[in-house]
DNA sequence: GCAAAAGTGTTCAGGCTACACCCATGA
DNA sequence: TCATGGGTGTAGCCTGAACACTTTTGC
């Protein structure tokens, strides 16, 4: 029964590519590194691999994610699936895309270095190999959607962040600018952030509160029909 | 140049599955069709089939679809990869999901026979093979999503359709009912339908007034800023 | 003439947008 | 004391939701 049914039929490579996304100074990045490897050695690359036998496309991607950060666990959604004959140069490859939210701070950096890995902002994204310019560009299309109804962008800041961070945030996902009142007044009446005594003071004099996300809450919110949206 | 560069990684099947959908009787309904191939011949399955070498993954879904309905150029959209390990008990099989949104009626029924083809309620699908069941379910929250914001509900009637058939539709498709008053009045605020002459007779004694989506007039709006929202 | 589906407006509430000033503090 | 970013409330508007009766016509 583990026998050969498909024997006529093509066998792929295939690998994944890994849109990892941080948040620093009211950027978003990605990080990219430098291929060590032909084809397209020294060119700029998404993180990527390939499928190992015994391993899901999901494990594949985690695997990537975890070696590059040495985190496990990284929030991580599927994009699709890039399969033009010629998106790679070497031979044909079918590529998995994912895109993982992360903060960029518990990133070690010489594990980054390690792998020829930085940190760019999406602004200064270079040429890449392949379609990985496609992919990103697609992320970012997701990534507006997926924020506008999920709690899932509280993925890209440390956990006590604040008010005015969570904003640029929203900001730089959007590319446009909130309202400061409107903003805030939308996130206190969603009652899913716990405010904390404590004050960042690092950007202003002032100082601006610290705030927690509350998955609990929201988890019961959830059950009761509630949704997010900002 | 087209050496071989990744010799020591594994290569995999892989294969699209089309998730087929059509629109009838108020209902949506999934194009499904009987094994006749080991494994698991005999059991009910979504159209598919391997990529082959030289077509990309777009290419073969596009194959699977002109197959089976003898039409080019239907509206597809990929829904992402399915790659668990055991998901295929003949072989390991990565599989890459397509949603398509057909007009059931253009469908040739000689050919469906052909295939061994069959048009099935969404609400009467049985189980399926491996995660055929599970792309469905993927299939259709993408949908909702998808027909809320872009018109590609359409492409699921006939090219004449009255409003009372696309109310249906779009109920069908949230799984709830709409206010006949209101989904009236959002269309014609968003004026991207053509009102006919011609009515249709055969659901009432009064008749309905057929009306055309006009394409043009949405591509137009859309250069303006104008979002489709349903 | 009656059954069955098509068609038509108004009202109300809640959410979204726009908008400007005071506060706390470090330098 | 002043420069800098943090924090706060309200009013108008618009959109979405609720809701009931008339029209047409085949039988």
């Amino acid at each position: 029964m583990t026998a050969a049914f498909y024997q006529n039929e093509v066998k792929f490579f295939v690998s994944v590519d890994c849109i990892i996304l941080g948040f620093n100074n009211s950027e978003l990045n990605v990080l990219l590194y430098k291929r060590n490897f032909e084809p397209l050695q020294g060119q700029w690359s998404l993180m990527g691999g390939f499928i190992k036998s015994g391993e899901s496309i999901g494990e594949a991607a985690s695997r990537v994610l975890t070696e590059c950060s040495g985190i496990d666990n990284l929030f991580m959604e599927q994009v699709g699936a890039y399969g033009d004959v010629t998106r790679d140069l070497g031979e044909r490859v079918i590529s998995v895309a994912y895109y993982s939210l992360v903060n960029m701070n518990d990133f070690n950096p010489e594990l980054l270095k390690e792998h020829n890995a930085e940190w760019t902002k999406l602004s200064e994204v270079p040429d890449l190999i392949f379609d990985h310019n496609q992919m990103i560009t697609d992320t970012l299309a997701r990534l507006k959607r997926k924020a506008a109804t999920r709690p899932v962008g509280f993925n890209l800041l440390p956990e006590k962040f604040t008010l005015p961070q969570l904003q640029s945030l929203y900001e730089a996902i959007y590319q446009t600018p909130l309202d400061k009142r409107n903003f805030r007044k939308k996130l206190n009446s969603m009652d899913i952030l716990e405010k904390l005594d404590e004050k960042d003071k690092k950007s202003s004099k002032r100082g601006a509160f610290y705030y927690m996300f509350n998955k609990e809450k929201y988890d019961r919110l959830l059950d009761q029909g509630f949704y997010f949206s900002l």
